[in-house]
DNA sequence: GCACACTCTTAGAACAAGTCTAAATCGCGA
DNA sequence: TCGCGATTTAGACTTGTTCTAAGAGTGTGC
């Protein structure tokens, strides 16, 4: 993938570091944390700030590039599938798997008086059955 | 509602600031925040330090009195409606409503291998109408 | 009624995630 | 090369939450 024409079809300049961290968040089905984005762009050598790494996913976010869940306690994680879909959450692990749309079927009984909706997401919980 | 007895039912040693706690979370609709929460019960004048209201909270959902919610970023909200059910997020306020779980249905096409799922709660996010 | 053990509560320190600030640096057009 | 806006930076700050160690409260056996 051209990372470098990515950035500019969301209309974001490409530096050095948008480059960095756009190549950990969207080549992955992993679903970072900032933290853990953090410390794939650094390895053992510190060469972005934290700071940038936070103006950068909210500059994503904001552009539409990914998307930011708040699925556990005191964790923001990002996803780069911008489709619509769901997710399931390993509650041992905290791992977090993406379910496609059409793996599960939402249907609204009543209709929800005076709201738009703009998504509906669903979260499954789950363990490993051993 | 005899709150002592509530408490004690759930196996909690009812002391006055988790009477206190329990009368603000256990009689609202609203999902409180623990600030919020902590502001309920102090009012102008502080009784209960903001420790044991965490104590206290972690406590109620430890013994399933109540549950905790991590439905937007940074802020941990608590719902002492047990029943499954799901959640209606207003974008625009923030503020949070309870859905009824026959409101709406959600169906599992292709199975979810090697894991037993534990819950699967739909949230539906929507701005008001103007 | 008293002592002791245990539980509960407390203030404040500590911690973690994320934001802000002000200064330094980059990179591009003139 | 110069100037300027955009970007990045280190580190201070904020907010939400947990930890710690000490003090207060409660109850049971005597």
């Amino acid at each position: 993938m051209d990372l470098s024409r990515e950035l500019q079809r969301y209309d974001i300049t490409p530096t050095a570091q948008r480059l960095a961290v756009a190549s950990v968040i969207l080549q992955t089905d992993r679903h970072p944390s900032a933290d853990e984005i953090f410390t794939a762009v650094n390895g053992s050598h510190p060469r972005v700030s934290k700071a940038t790494i936070y103006n950068t996913l909210n500059l994503f976010v904001d552009k539409g590039l990914c998307r930011a869940l708040t699925l556990r306690e005191g964790r923001v994680v990002y996803d780069p599938n911008m489709a619509p879909h769901h997710h399931l959450v390993d509650e041992t692990s905290g791992r977090i798997y993406d379910l496609p749309e059409n793996s599960l079927s939402v249907t609204l009984h009543t209709p929800i008086e005076g709201f738009d909706v703009t998504t509906m997401e669903v979260v499954v919980r789950a363990n490993p059955r051993e």
